[in-house]
DNA sequence: ATAGAGGTTCCAGTGAGGGGAGACTTAAAT
DNA sequence: ATTTAAGTCTCCCCTCACTGGAACCTCTAT
């Protein structure tokens, strides 16, 4: 199958499944006319790799974790290794923002929001 | 004042500084021998901008931040806005890393993460 | 006089693609 | 059989907010 019915069966674009062969993540075919070529194998990596990218790791991550995918005498342990890093990377991401969430959203609640120049958001940027 | 003081002063690199300076988000004086001179006032521009940064603002946004903080004849209601929109934006992303923070937690929990291959991590990213 | 610290410009690269040009191949409609 | 439309190819520039480095210049201290 061509690129275009590929990225239609993996929910990515065109540009995307075609940086994924630029990348060496997957490797496609070539037809003679120079058309990649994608088989039922590679259309399935393609899918893997969107839902992980879908759950937040990256391309070199789905990289690693596409390699333990085909690698049958894969310890399980491993790609758990993996997914609890990213568990970790998300939890302190969320607190973070959270955190930035919760001050804005206190400062902004002291804002007036009207016609007038005073505004404890600014002073709060501005805080020397 | 020179740049590498004016980097100290505002918490931010010099390579920051200068890249503020060339889009134009501060406009620095210049010596004779072509040093950017930084006065208080400009000083202040840049710890403002990196306050709204940390807050999680996009340069675009501290852009007009600080056009605001600039603007006598502002009105508070101009900067609650922006700030709102943020506070939803921050909303969003948060939500959406929960879930997925979530499920794959779900995923990782089922996993025996011992030296066998079988992996229901992996099974989630290739599910049919 | 010279060493070193700090300044200048410009170029290249990051992640993960998106947009579009110009050339080519293929499939469908006439 | 021909034409047209859609799909694909490579190539290059763009994003965002910087960071790193090279080559060169200026200032300060010894």
């Amino acid at each position: 199958m061509k690129i275009g019915d590929a990225a239609a069966e993996s929910n990515l674009s065109v540009k995307t499944v075609r940086y994924y062969a630029d990348t060496g993540l997957v490797t496609p075919g070539r037809s003679e006319s120079g058309y990649r070529e994608y088989d039922a194998t590679t259309v399935q990596k393609l899918r893997f790799v969107a839902r992980a990218r879908g759950f937040g790791f990256s391309v070199a991550e789905c990289r690693e974790l596409l390699s333990l995918y085909e690698d049958d005498g894969r310890a399980s342990a491993d790609v758990k290794r993996i997914a609890e890093a990213k568990i970790e990377a998300l939890d302190r991401k969320l607190a973070e923002l959270h955190e930035l969430r919760d001050e804005l959203s206190r400062v902004a609640m002291a804002c007036a929001g009207d016609e007038r120049a005073q505004c404890p958001i600014l002073d709060r940027f501005a805080e020397i």
